[in-house]
DNA sequence: TCTGGGGTCCTAGGACCC
DNA sequence: TCTGGGGTCCTAGGACCC
């Protein structure tokens, strides 16, 4: 019999940072999205602070400065390589794992075994080995297992709900809102009707929360219950979509200016397609105005199919640029760009086209070359012209820390 | 002055077909 | 007075996640 542990690193992207500053022990941190814009991590410390997530940072300046927080930008090169750290070392408690997200994984366990004892053997092992602390939860489905994890963290980082009388207790005493898969707007349905507790959920009519919740919320109600609905998936799927898009440092006033941000989004998120071995028959590009400074709102969106099916970076800045030509006004001050690739195919079963000819070898052997290239000399140390360089609407990182696993002009220095 | 980025899944409704 | 039925496919938009 199976049980499902998950596994979530504690305030990752702070603990990242203080596993490089144990002089950070104990202080406060916080770690801001792209542009130095908002909270996305918290340590503790902060927490206890009552800095909120999702908050500007300039609205918290005080605090800042009261506290002495540490403040960081996105540094996504260390997340990464940290991640892989902890989810190799989770690999030695279970060989079926699945990868939720940067910070998360679900692992499936023997039931039969010590679970609490299992839960500290993997806490004491992923700090030991990689100086990340993670919470377990356990439970017979992954919903019951993420609820367990939550609760883990307010007392001693482990918990299980695996028998009927642990899930009632836990159940009841978790609002609907704090339930996986239950956000704003379902909370208010169901609190109209009465809803107010997990375990109120759980209990509920089938047809009705079909009716109200759709299968998704049907799934979710199951899976409270006990009974697994929601898919396993170890393989790491093909993306359907690939989007990149960037708030800009300074506002784009041109269509040059505009033009460079979009190659080099779509650039990007050709590398990733190309990286996943997959093309794109669709590219959608989008940007708008600011929508916070009081600016007209403006916004524009095109969606170009390209010709025949394509991962090649060049090709896609052309049909991108002449698009962003004809849908830009000037005088318009923007904030963001991006791109979404879709119409995702694989490489191998690709329909040509009989009237549009590219030498698909040489692009093929063009890009791979320029793949290898940046994997070799690190990211964008290769990149097209039209990209422009060291431009003025690149987000800004101001605190960012070094990568200090994988540059070696970025290790840690003990002295 | 300063407000993130990248995904997935589901449903409703329109277009189109026989 | 009478005005079919059943499909598929695509897209936009909503909701949710980290």
């Amino acid at each position: 019999m199976d049980v499902v542990a998950l596994v979530d690193c504690n305030s990752f992207y702070a603990s990242c940072e203080r596993v490089f500053r144990p002089d950070l022990n104990g202080r406060p941190i916080i770690v801001l999205s792209n542009n130095d814009g908002c909270v996305v991590a918290r340590s503790a410390e902060a927490k206890a602070l009552g800095i909120q997530m999702g908050v500007p940072a300039f609205q918290i300046e005080g605090e800042i400065r009261r506290h002495k927080i540490a403040v960081f930008s996105s540094n996504y090169t260390l997340y990464a390589d940290m991640s892989r750290r902890v989810m190799e070392t989770l690999r030695q408690f279970s060989p079926e794992i699945e990868i939720y997200s940067i910070d998360e994984s679900f692992l499936k366990l023997d039931r039969t075994q010590d679970l609490l004892a299992i839960g500290e053997s993997i806490r004491s092992t992923v700090r030991k080995w990689t100086g990340v602390p993670v919470s377990v939860g356990f439970g017979p489905t992954k919903a019951l297992a993420k609820l367990a994890n939550r609760l883990s963290k307010k007392s001693a980082g482990v918990m299980e709900l695996t028998t009927r009388e642990q899930q009632d207790e836990a159940l009841a005493t978790t609002a609907v809102s704090d339930v996986w898969g239950i956000g704003a707007a379902s909370t208010n349905k169901l609190l109209r009707y009465g809803i107010k507790t997990a375990r109120d959920l759980r209990d509920a009519d089938d047809v009705w929360v079909r009716k109200l919740l759709t299968v998704v919320g049907l799934k979710l109600v199951h899976e409270l219950r006990g009974i697994p609905a929601i898919d396993w998936e170890e393989t790491v799927s093909p993306k359907k979509g690939i989007c990149c898009s960037r708030s800009f440092g300074e506002s784009v006033t041109t269509l040059e200016g505009l033009q460079q941000a979009l190659a080099t989004y779509v650039s990007r998120a050709a590398e990733k397609l190309r990286r996943q071995n997959s093309l794109a028959n669709v590219v959608t590009i989008f940007f708008h105005s600011n929508p916070f400074n009081g600016d007209e709102p403006y916004q524009r969106s095109g969606v170009i199919a390209f010709p025949t099916p394509t991962a090649t970076t060049n090709e896609m800045i052309r049909f991108v640029s002449d698009a962003a030509a004809k849908l830009y006004k000037p005088g318009t001050r923007l904030k963001k760009a991006g791109v979404i690739l879709t119409g995702i195919v694989e490489n191998s079963n690709c329909q040509l086209s009989l009237f549009y000819e590219r030498d698909r070898q040489h692009d093929t052997a063009l890009m791979s070359a320029l793949d290898k290239i940046n994997d070799r000399f690190g990211s964008r140390t290769m990149r097209f012209g039209a990209e422009g360089i060291d431009p003025k609407w690149a987000a800004k990182f101001e605190k960012k820390s070094p990568r200090y696993t994988t540059r070696w002009d970025e290790l840690i220095e003990v002295l």
